[in-house]
DNA sequence: TGCGTGACCAGATTCGACATCTGGTCACGC
DNA sequence: GCGTGACCAGATGTCGAATCTGGTCACGCA
């Protein structure tokens, strides 16, 4: 048999199930609907996924994956996009722009039903992955001078990750007041965590050329494990 | 009839229906047993409120009236809390005491069920002036120096909006990584909005003396209009 | 010979009639 | 004349019947 074509059909439910679950909600989203959009028979869905919730998280775990992906590239193609308030507003805008994140950090269960408990008990090491990249990446611009040293890496984490989500949930929670291009509202989270974490001027470009290799690899790697991940929940 | 006893009355009720509300959720309160705890008939309830979404409506309000209250209590005795820095610090760690108002901000639908879309509609004209006191304190601080201008007022104020809404939401969504101490919370919050708002350096005392009263007045206003908003639920 | 298929079945979910509970009223009595 | 609790209509919960759906597997096509 063709791994291409297994490949390809696979993606095709992936796509399918992604479509249903956005537009139905997980629980009106029935293994037959998804085989009928793929133009596969139902059996074949459970050729490649042990079951419904395998599959739909798989779904999940690509938008992750795909979202690593991203930042990967960005910081790639512009090694300034390594300073947590580039790389954080960075993910806002990705996180803006896939329906699928959306839905999963903004834990809308209209969508996602009781997939975000299931979520949450798969995603446990991801996130733990992600919180040491995070980590590794402040510890390592911290040695170039990129990110000030007034407070510990413990609590810079936690003034990320609390704004981060702060602009996050403020898509839903504060429509209006809201400055209109999502751009803005990246450069305002932007603001923040710059004002609040890195040293004041604009950042030596040998410093940021010198550090970005050591967190362009561990977030590689960070991207490797979500694709790996979700090969994982594959039957094979 | 003694108004005084009247409202010892109304504030038993309240006391009741407020514990309640907390050990049940708004589903299984029932104006029975608040009649009960309260040591009053169930008619008598109903002299107060109209209905039982009235009275945990003004359960809510008076949690933020306190809020309020010792929002301004702080601002009187030290100056220094009326920059947006301090007083969003303070409001945190009022939020982290107040049951109450951790159920509301955190949207805990155990907790408040459908009173939450109930006292979003009710609450409206409350948030907006909260908003405009907001808006007007920035403006005025940014008068005396204790805020930068690198921003306009509506971005400052959506800095101050999303980002204490991500160290709310954070004190559920990470739990882990959460520094221990409350009062750490509240200093890196602290931290975050001083960074990306006011200038470096300590703040002018004589600014800051000359400041306070105007902040100090529309906080005044702010807290005067919650309380009416309690009393407004109230029969008469 | 082996991958893909859809009819099939058990168990989950939905529905709706019936039973119970509760918000709000008001006639009574303290 | 204010406070009360028995009372009632409508809301809410219960539980079995009917329907739907996830997952399997015997079959057939390539």
């Amino acid at each position: 048999m063709e791994a291409d074509e297994r490949a390809e059909r696979g993606e095709r439910i992936l796509d399918a199930a992604c479509e249903l679950l956005l537009a139905w909600g997980y629980r009106r989203v029935t293994a037959d609907e998804i085989a009928r959009r793929a133009d596969v028979g139902k059996g074949t869905v459970y050729l490649h996924w042990k079951n419904k919730d395998a599959l739909l998280l798989a779904v999940v775990l690509r938008a992750k994956a795909a979202d690593h992906r991203r930042q990967l590239d960005r910081m790639r193609a512009d090694p300034r996009d390594i300073l947590p308030s580039r790389a954080l507003r960075g993910a806002l805008l990705d996180f803006m722009d896939d329906p699928v994140l959306r839905a999963l950090y903004l834990d809308d269960s209209d969508i996602l039903g009781r997939l975000h408990d299931i979520a949450k008990k798969e995603l446990v090491e991801l996130v733990e992955a992600g919180h040491e990249t995070l980590r590794s990446q402040l510890s390592t611009l911290r040695a170039h001078g990129l990110v000030r040293e007034d407070l510990s890496v413990d609590q810079q984490m936690y003034v990320c990750l609390a704004t981060v989500t702060g602009y996050v949930q403020a898509e839903v929670l504060l429509p209006d007041h809201a400055p209109g291009r999502p751009e803005e509202r990246a450069d305002l989270l932007c603001h923040t965590v710059r004002t609040a974490l890195e040293p004041h001027g604009d950042p030596d470009p040998r410093a940021v050329a010198a550090a970005a290799p050591g967190v362009i690899t561990r977030y590689a790697r960070l991207e490797e494990l979500s694709r790996q991940e979700v090969r994982r929940q594959l039957r094979q």
